[in-house]
DNA sequence: TGTACATCAGTGAACGCGCGTTCACTGATGTAC
DNA sequence: TGTACATCAGTGAACGCGCGTTCACTGATGTAC
């Protein structure tokens, strides 16, 4: 054991070529999907032989469960990130739509067809409360007047998904719009449902959302 | 060539068969997913050899367009019983909801996750025009007062999507609304992000589109 | 109604492929005295 | 600083698997006279 922080050459070693069998395999991923990726493909163009792998990774499903992580982390990371350089609640959801168009593939291995039978690692669905949580903050930080809808009412019931976040009803149901909305414009777009039509999906997007920030 | 409409024996059984393939590659789908659909596992089932299918299908990427243009075929049927029956466009987007919840691999294989390199056969492109006038009929049929967006102006501007439907740019707008926020839900309820959370998909189902049936 | 022929469903063997994964081994890198 | 040992990266062979697909063939079903 070394001291935390400190690294060996070999610990270095071991890192880098860990981050770049994932390189590879986001790259396998974008070009055939998920389903497609294949330790002996990526072994195969690092120049290593296929067995070699398994000293990173113990298995295929370990290595797209780390992927999984990742996809998670990157997004959060966004989302804070936009949200420390003072970005309102609209703000955020233009973060998380430039993430995804960044790279469609690595969206939908989060928010994409469920593959069934599998279960995500608990760890992400803390990751997956923060992004909520972000959403939470700038939703509660903008002003609500107006009646509160039916749906909020129920909300204040069923609040477990917000954490402890302190959000008043009517911020919670806004968090939650946004949420769904940005989904279902960008999803359809990147699934390639909007080709075609002629009009902008951004103008779309805007569109949606604009309402709801009052 | 028989005349249309009527079939010899041995066409009704190619029929036959043809279908039952198709329902255990539906039953595959549902467990395992769309990329582990195999001809041979399907024929093993069916108590076949593998080779015996391919008197019914030419490859298993036939299989698979037929499978995703009998999806089309069905939600757009779905669609327009409702339609004949008089529902409203809320009553269209609760059709497309149940159909969803039917069999939730059947709707990603139209909305999901795509298939890199993968193209849809020309012909979905014409049911899936079928399921957007039927939106576009139900919209147009509301009365539309108040204030028109931004975008339904821009959308004046690019209505290509909407084949040669006489609807108002509002109704355009709203029909096109209608349809990203009704995925939105449906695609986070079905892919388990709200499992969890506590709140009934359903009553956020009904509350993002009441608003907008006015 | 019966016979001769054509059509077609289904089989079993075979091909080539790529996959995930295990294992015994080599050679290089780091560690302890 | 040098030697003895432990650690670890990577290889190549091998296993078993299931896949899509082709092909020559058998046997049953339908058709024509």
């Amino acid at each position: 054991m070394t001291e935390t922080g400190t690294k060996t050459p070999r610990e270095r070693y071991r890192d880098q070529v860990r981050a770049e069998v994932k390189e590879h395999a986001w790259e396998q991923i974008a070009t055939a999907g998920a389903s497609a990726l294949s330790l002996n493909a990526i072994a195969k163009r690092m120049g290593m032989s296929g067995p070699a792998l398994y000293r990173y990774f113990a298995s295929r499903d370990d290595l797209i469960t780390e992927l999984i992580r990742d996809a998670y982390r990157s997004l959060a990371d966004t989302v804070r990130t936009a949200a420390e350089s003072g970005a309102d609640l609209l703000g955020l959801a233009r973060a998380l739509r430039g993430w995804a168009l960044d790279d469609p593939q690595r969206y939908f291995l989060i928010y994409g067809t469920p593959v069934p039978g599998y279960h995500a690692p608990d760890d992400v669905t803390g990751i997956a409360s923060e992004i909520m949580a972000a959403l939470l903050d700038a939703s509660a930080a903008l002003p609500s007047d107006g009646p509160t809808a039916p749906f909020a009412a129920h909300l204040e019931n069923h609040r477990d998904w917000a954490g402890d976040h302190p959000a008043p009803p009517a911020a919670l149901h806004r968090a939650l719009t946004f949420w769904t909305r940005l989904h279902g414009v960008l999803s359809l777009e990147l699934a390639g449902h909007f080709t075609g039509t002629g009009f902008d999906p951004a103008l779309l997007f805007e569109s949606e959302l604009a309402g709801l920030a009052e």
